[in-house]
DNA sequence: CACGAATTATAGCCTAAGCTATATCTTGAC
DNA sequence: GTCAAGATATAGCTTAGGCTATAATTCGTG
């Protein structure tokens, strides 16, 4: 046998890790928008329909249909065929998590100089790989300053 | 005919053109991982071999096989069956930008009070999102403190 | 209350990225 | 120089997320 115990992996296992988990996060990044947007159709006119979340997403209709299908999946929204769109409780819970931290984001980047309207574009995309500890570690720094 | 000439757009339209950036965003990032790994193993071992590339993205082998095809596709690489891979010069000045934007990205994480093995971890994913911009902001933060 | 417009669903296609199983090539050891 | 082991390529499958075209349903208006 070999001469360690379970211990340090190796680099290469390290560095795979770290590609796995960003592709982990990925596949739940698209979820993450679309409950978001979801939520805030569901607080702005009472419901979500297909149109408006396609048309926000920048997507067509058929493509936001198949994406509420796999929410529905996923036990983060409910609906019923040629109805509105709305989110569970996990659905809410999670939209209400993804929009507070995308403000955090945004806030974070604004304050380390990043002009207003690129922290707006570019987290977009950051957030759904900022870690819970991430996040905390912005949120210190944000109010003690 | 309406009231306005070309300007403002629609709140939905900017928030469906950011969700459209993040996702042309997502697909050059994979692209990006390559690179910048194949640039690793050429500084390392002189080559890149499928099977040390595949390793450390934590991925089969036939999926690095492929991926190699599509950075050939792109001008990235160049290889020759059952031989190695190497970056054109064309990869080779994309994984030095990639290689200096993790590195950047990383040191602003730290700098706001992130766990360095977090910073690590959660800078794969990020990074492939900061924009040009946005890193300019985090070396002129990094730069005066 | 019926019908046309708008909305939603379905069918069918494409590409990318992953996988396993298997075929092909290279190479080192004998 | 052969041949077995190792590395690479290929075939074929899956899922996710796009798309267009078209069918089905709902709803406002006359």
């Amino acid at each position: 046998m070999t001469e360690d115990i379970p211990q340090a992996p190796s680099p290469a296992r390290e560095q795979a890790d770290r590609f796995l988990r960003a592709r982990e996060v990925q596949s739940v990044a698209l979820l993450e928008d679309y409950v978001e947007m979801i939520g805030d159709l569901m607080a702005e006119m009472g419901e979500a329909r297909v149109a408006d979340i396609a048309e926000r997403m920048g997507v067509a209709q058929p493509t936001a249909t198949k994406a509420v299908a796999r929410l529905k999946r996923e036990g983060l929204a409910i609906s019923r065929p040629y109805r509105g769109v709305f989110l569970t409780e996990a659905g809410g819970t999670l939209a209400e998590k993804v929009r507070a931290r995308h403000r955090t984001v945004v806030a974070l980047l604004v304050a380390v100089g990043v002009p207003e309207e690129t922290a707006e574009l570019d987290a977009e995309g950051i957030e759904h790989h900022v870690s819970d500890s991430t996040l905390r570690a912005f949120e210190r720094y944000l109010s003690q300053r």
